[in-house]
DNA sequence: GGCTATGTCAAACGCCCGTTTGACTTATAC
DNA sequence: GTATAAGTCAAACGGGCGTTTGACATAGCC
């Protein structure tokens, strides 16, 4: 049972905590990438230390575990996501389609767009959308909870006379589920040649057809059987 | 390197053809309820193999790998949906309007509900839209090509004048994202309390919901700057 | 009878995974 | 100077994975 010891291949390396800081940054760059290109499941230890350049104990000294790693990186771009693109309030005189507007550019945004701040934070959503786990019902939490809300509020007040719980959660779905499936059905859409925008500046022409389209879907069913 | 022979516990076994037979179909359905359940890649054979009472060793007779038994899931579960649930066809004259009804129905049913002849198609369909593999172009080729096409039929008439290419193809998406995604958000909206339908009897109510927002839309981009 | 093909089984193989160990180096505190 | 804490490293641990092995049992055929 007599452990080999490690054998010095390399010359001494430095250890202070400025290095220490250097190591952790180069491991949530590298799997902050990784893990939103692939989720979780699909990204191991020795890949991301590996993009790294750090030692696969690396992860455990500094993080803990590589859940611990990617709660911290799910954290921090949410964090950056709040600080950098702050959902926009729908308040009680504004227009609602103009925020209806506004709230669909901003989710389509968020979701496609590498932003500077959280430049995963879409896709690390996208993810968590498709097969949450328990470690992360935080961001649905924090994230996707306020925002469904915010929804609900406009569609409630296109909805006029006819607002309803069932109706306007219906409608509220319909939203999100127009937004978001850009991201979530990526993959099909690239294959049938309807890739969704991933510039910035292709983001509001998308954006203008979504909210047209929402918007006449909602008034629609103010009147329904 | 002597390999320990096996010692037979139990009494000995039948092993004619139509026992293979049934450790075929007991593979097959326990498989496709896994599969389904969680997806390709978090289904280990052993967990196919304990739920249906086979040995492990017996996925590599049968169907040579996990994969070739994957496969023959998809296959037959696709081939379960074209026989006992055709898409139905839009022809020319026909009403766009109910024709989109029928189609949006058509794709909730078959993505929400088990049907029986193909009770696993929606959600390995769903699973496959979340995470394509090599191996499963197929099913993108032979369902949801002919499913896109039809609802990109059915749109190009709704649009009349206004039909584009790029608008055609902006709304088709549309259409099946707002259907698709009551089944790719599954478990984020019942965490939020807007589980979606998985009785027969529900889907069209949510059908004719979808229908007339999607509808309205569409006719609403005919006017489209 | 004997022969072959087919099916089943427990056990093992080889690989990759996340995690852990313990020696080593260095910065800081006393 | 010495002790302590922090960081890095190669190597190993323990376990799950898909797959493979080879003995054994049975069915159909000559």
């Amino acid at each position: 049972m007599a452990r080999r010891a490690p054998q010095r291949t390399s010359g001494p390396r430095a250890s202070s905590r400025r290095d220490a800081l250097e190591t952790q940054a180069r491991l949530l760059d590298a799997a902050g990438r990784l893990f939103a290109a692939k989720g979780f499941q699909e990204t191991s230890v020795r890949e991301i230390c590996s993009a790294a350049e750090a030692n696969v104990a690396a992860v455990r000294h500094h993080f803990g575990s590589k859940g611990g790693l990617y709660r911290t990186i799910v954290l921090r771009s949410h964090q950056g996501l709040l600080e950098h693109d702050p959902l926009p309030r729908f308040r009680d005189g504004d227009d609602p389609a103009a925020a209806l507007g506004r709230a669909i550019e901003h989710l389509l945004r968020v979701t496609l767009v590498r932003r500077t701040g959280h430049p995963y934070a879409g896709q690390l959503f996208a993810h968590e959308l498709r097969s949450p786990t328990a470690a992360l019902d935080e961001l649905l939490e924090k994230f996707l909870k306020p925002l469904r809300a915010e929804f609900a509020r406009i569609v409630a007040a296109l909805l006029q006379d006819a607002d309803s719980p069932r109706l306007r959660g219906h409608c509220t779905t319909f939203v999100i589920g127009l937004c978001v499936f850009h991201e979530l059905g990526k993959e099909p859409l690239k294959r049938f040649g309807f890739p969704p925008p991933q510039r910035e500046s292709d983001v509001p022409r998308l954006a203008r057809l979504v909210t047209q389209f929402a918007h006449a879907g909602i008034l629609s069913l103010r009147q329904t059987t």
